[in-house]
DNA sequence: CATGAATGAGCCTTCATTCAT
DNA sequence: TATGAATGAAGGCTCATTCAT
């Protein structure tokens, strides 16, 4: 009997992203992704139980890569600031450099998709950001807000960062990405 | 001949975004909204020319009351800050007194219906933020950046703020409201 | 109390006609056809039981008219085949001075609505064509055929007379209709 | 996987072409027709995209086979009335056995689908009657008229026989359709 | 008589999923 | 495992006709 097909497990998990980046969730057919990736629909059920578990298992993937990855950037020895923009331009990048999967996670966040992957990935996310703000208000660089606040306002001013440049309103360069984190520095700093 | 009562497409427009806030877009189903609303299917259709359409409308019809109540809320005689503060209050209870309003408008502006709303309704909106942006950076007072970034700024930190309290994360008391209004001025004040 | 009408019963039927002559029995939708005239929906219901008695009606009307108005062009102090000649001319003409009303007719007949005409003014048109042709044949000048035949064949090749010139496929000049009714004569001739 | 049956094709084609017959165009429900093949309505578009493509697809592939069939009956070796006899007999025939074929493409040939046909396919039906008009036209046998008129007769003439016989207002013997076919020929005959 | 609102009954089409080989 | 066929369960929309004023 034939072994799944690594590859084409990832093929699928691909141009699924690709669609959801092109159209959205709802964009998301079955028969078309079938096609795109090159193969039978029902081979697609042969890899994920059904769409749904197509949806999950691709967030939890690219959730759990990221929170692994990034949480490798923290450079210990830099201070408090630069570790954080270090963070920060990690980010940018790997949302540039991954616009699809960036915009897949996105979306998921905003997705009924998004309760139904498993806690302890997002766990290991959450975790990271909580040591780094703790660090921060303990040495009193940073407001003494909920972690869960700080979180959402770095997301989201990465998010519309990001958003600005995929939509070439403004450039990508130096002096934009550090006016950018100087908002978030400024509006986080105490 | 019977009268068109303007009370039915009210309902009409209440329950359509109630569905959105509850279900999102997709959500939507022609006949679950009739039912909702107490009419037949076809009725639907007497009201609004599809489901587009209905989409559409209702999004053009609060971005033009949202632009227009609160241009009216610059309050003249006040200094920049308070006068920001004014208006990001106004925006702030705004979107927590019209939750599903303000989550259709958000779902709106990231789905394709978006594009289907006419430009003179979301110019009235813009001119409002250009016009308050461009005093500030004459005045030296807020950053010299494009407006589309400062507004986005602006918009992104009021869309977390109102995510996490109707999240109930945090409370909406004074002491929130300053602090998060303080992360967006301080972020993009000069 | 206002009486019914008979300028806007005129008006209806006109429309009707012209819309089958452009979409066919298929495109006649009772809210279309009411916008054309300028009356409301239920103002058709007034002066038109219901679709069917709409078509039915006017067929009848055309059938009748037609039958009538044809039946005096037999001019008696002629020879037969002239006599034959000019109602021949007569219908082209009508035909193509009354397109529209020569396709309704046309398309009735193929229609289901055909066979709910009323017996009566259909037996008239044929007690015409029956009395030529039983002339013609006692004289021995046309071929000894059913007289269903004959109508047939006379008709069909006035349709295709008429439908090559409506489609610009060939004149309507003195020669070609020269042409056509010399094929007609030639054909049930004896 | 279940093979893909050619029979069922063929069903749904038959059974269309049977709807057409008793009820016309308007007829076809995709619903019923689905339930007289004897499958679920999603597989009639399995095999066909929608119910255009299946009157286009029916219509064309009608067509091409009576074009290709009667093509071959033109008996090279005989004169040419009786060349023309041969094939006007032939499409008697054909028409008298498949009478749901005719009228289907008689059908079509007056509705909009008409014009979706592929024009190879209906090319391929004209060059063969121009060859042979041509050839009568050079021998000085046929009227020098327009191949179109010519063909357009012979059509009309054929398609009254055909009618009058499914009508039973005449029977289909030897007599009868001698006459006709005189009839023919003597109205194109030079 | 006139009318705009309201509706029920259909109809076409899509799509995730399962079947059967 | 791989696949194309097959399908049930929707969902959007249309339209002739009736309602109620």
């Amino acid at each position: 009997m034939r072994i799944k097909d690594d590859t084409k497990r990832e093929a699928i998990i691909e141009k699924t992203i690709a669609i959801v980046f092109e159209q959205g969730f709802a964009g998301i057919k079955m028969a078309d992704l079938a096609k795109r990736v090159g193969i039978s629909v029902s081979t697609l059920y042969v890899y994920f139980k059904n769409k749904e578990d197509l949806i999950v298992s691709i967030s939890g993937e690219l959730f759990k890569k990221v929170s692994e990855t990034s949480s490798k950037e923290i450079t210990e020895d830099l201070p408090y600031k630069l570790k954080l923009k270090a963070l920060w331009l990690y980010w940018v990048n790997y949302s540039i450099n991954h616009t699809k999967e960036s915009s897949f996670m996105h979306q998921v966040k905003q997705s009924p998709y998004f309760e139904k992957i498993p806690q302890s990935i997002l766990e290991a996310k959450h975790k990271m950001g909580k040591d780094l703000f703790e660090i921060g208000k303990k040495e009193g660089l940073i407001k003494n807000m909920d972690n869960e606040i700080l979180a959402s306002v770095i997301g989201a001013l990465l998010a519309e960062y990001v958003r600005l440049i995929h939509d070439n309103k403004i450039k990508m360069d130096q002096k934009n990405t550090d006016a950018m984190f100087s908002m978030v520095w400024d509006a986080i700093k105490n």
